[in-house]
RNA sequence: GGCGGCGUAGCUCAGUUGGUCAGAGCACACGGCUCAUAAUCGUGUUGUCGCGGGUUCGAGUCCCGCCGCCGCUACCA
């Protein structure tokens, strides 16, 4: 079995999970989920970022510790990628000692390899922010937030030698033409390394909540360069050779095109300084915008600054996948979040876009189907599942979007796959149409039909069990198959003919209730 | 300013190297069916493929210009 290691971002835990951060985890979940189908040795982690100044204030306006308060948000994570079924493998939290021993074992060859140094940072500074401004970003010359004038201050910080990288990164993106997809987003990163690198600084004095600088102990690293290490802490970097040789080479990166330039510029660069290869691959997605309005204060986080003010408008980051998992489903709302948004554009998120989306193909398309055959089984074969006709030409069809699926799933494509697929339920409903079963008197011909579908059914639920692996096991467990189809194996458990017959069919609610509003 | 991208049916979008490329889904209309969640099946309407030139036997598909929209242009998770 190949290895495949995927990851998502970690999140910073200033703030509970919303729709955007749900998007990147299930679309990661869906690729893992897709990858273990295919038989690969998958291992996909998410995990959260949990250092920083703003982590130490947040913690003290809350009246607690950075400690307390990380394992208190970070708790939320785990909680919501568990309610929105997220089959990570690790879960890796910044704030672990295996992380900081990593980190510091990273770093400290970084050093080592001489692409660090002692500098002057000079930036100007808010005292009421305690925070660095660029030029751009004042207002006036003054705090954007405060108004009031920054000083130029200076800060003794240690400095990675970005600007060594230049050129063997714009070597490595020559020679790995699929580092970084889409190629938009591969364009921006090699815009951005040719307009120039410069050192960046990577330790902070003016706060302890970080990694110690091994080498120096006035210092802790700056978050972003704590946080992209979790990416080899996880895979046993430093402390198992063997498994994290074996699952480097094959390390997938799933992004938000926010955080494109740590990625896709910083990240290469340090592994470089450290001596081991960039990972194998960083997909890029964009933004999840918010399109309609019509959304209940329940679905709004609780305690965002502005909820019922209608003169705000309403930010992704304000929306609640949770709550959305309540007035929806986790599998509808898995789908609309994999089915209506290209990976790697942007895309609307909107009330109006998940109704209609849950109407059109979970109700009507999928949903009905399920039924329709259930009600036809109980009412010509007594309720026991006959066996699919071998001859059938709904076979073909089967071929033909597993082909279509496989294919867009290697593409980072998912919304292809799940179209595709739903092709193959169109063309059982067709075929129902076709043969009419519910006119036919009990027999062969009748069972031919139905078995058929029920076939149809079948493979539907593997194929859909990356994007919703609940709906897919109770597929299954109604048309009376034992297991869970998130086990089966591609290709072979889409071969024509694996409905067993004489299995008893269970009648029941509708998957998806159609919905009105 | 520089670099990059986008603009195709009411909506969301597909359209490889120029020649059934004028398409899909949704929505809509009509017809069939009534097993099914007023679901399903079939048929069909709508487009000057942003605008203006050019290359070519032939261009959403290549070239030039223009209009409109957007992204990136470093230490913000």
């Amino acid at each position: 079995m190949p290895p495949y290691y995927l990851t998502t971002p970690i999140y910073y835990v200033n703030d509970a999970p919303h729709v955007g951060t749900a998007y990147t985890t299930v679309n990661a979940d869906a690729l893992a989920r897709w990858h273990r189908l295919i038989g690969d040795d998958v291992f996909f982690v998410t995990g959260t970022d949990e250092h920083g100044a703003k982590i130490v204030e947040a913690a003290e306006a809350h009246g607690t510790s950075p400690q307390a308060w990380t394992d208190s948000t970070s708790a939320r994570f785990v909680e919501a990628w568990k309610r929105l079924d997220i089959s990570n493998d690790d879960f890796i939290r910044t704030t672990e000692p295996r992380h900081h021993a990593v980190v510091q074992e990273f770093l400290q060859r970084v050093y080592d390899n001489g692409f660090i140094e002692l500098g002057l940072y000079t930036g100007l500074y808010c005292v009421s922010c305690e925070d660095y401004y660029t030029e751009e970003q004042l207002v006036d010359g003054k705090c954007p937030i405060h108004g009031r004038p920054v000083v130029q201050l200076q800060e003794e910080n240690y400095f990675f030698r970005l600007s060594a990288f230049a050129q063997p990164l714009l070597d490595y993106y020559a020679s790995h033409r699929d580092f970084v997809r889409p190629t938009t987003k591969r364009n921006e990163a090699l815009g951005f390394i040719r307009g120039g690198l410069e050192d960046v600084s990577i330790t902070r004095t003016s706060f302890r909540w970080g990694v110690p600088v091994p080498w120096d102990d006035g210092h802790v690293f700056y978050v972003w360069y704590d946080a992209l290490i979790n990416y080899l802490t996880v895979a046993s970097y430093g402390s198992d050779p063997a498994r994290f040789a074996s699952l480097w080479g094959a390390a997938h990166h799933l992004i938000g095109k926010d955080i494109l330039k740590f990625h896709c510029v910083w990240w290469p660069a340090m592994c470089m300084a450290a001596g081991i290869e960039p990972p194998a691959e960083i997909f890029v997605h964009g933004y999840l915008l918010m399109g309609g309005q019509k959304l209940g204060k329940t679905m709004i986080q609780a305690g965002v600054a502005g909820v019922g003010d209608d003169a705000r408008r309403v930010r992704i980051t304000d929306v609640s996948p949770l709550a959305l998992a309540d007035e929806f489903g986790v599998d509808p709302l898995r789908y609309h979040l994999l089915r209506d948004v290209p990976l790697g554009g942007d895309g609307d998120f909107s009330y109006e876009g998940i109704v209609s989306r849950y109407n059109a193909d979970l109700a009507n398309n999928l949903g009905n189907l399920v039924s329709r055959v259930a009600t036809v089984v109980h009412s010509k074969c007594g309720g026991v599942g006959p066996a699919p006709d071998a001859a059938s030409t709904l076979s073909d069809r089967v071929a033909e979007v597993l082909t279509a699926s496989s294919e867009a799933w290697s593409r980072w494509a998912p919304h292809e796959a799940l179209e595709a697929t739903w092709k193959l339920i169109g063309a059982a409903n067709a075929e129902l149409e076709g043969t009419e079963p519910w006119k036919m008197p009990p027999g062969p011909e009748v069972d031919a039909v139905l078995g058929s579908a029920l076939e149809v059914l079948r493979i539907v639920a593997v194929l859909v069990s990356p994007a919703m692996p609940g709906t897919a096991a109770e597929i299954w467990r109604r048309i009376g198959i034992e297991g869970d189809p998130s086990a089966a194996r591609l290709p072979d458990d889409a071969a024509w003919g694996g409905y067993p017959g004489g299995v008893p069919v269970v009648k029941g609610e509708p998957l998806f209730p159609r919905r009105k509003g």
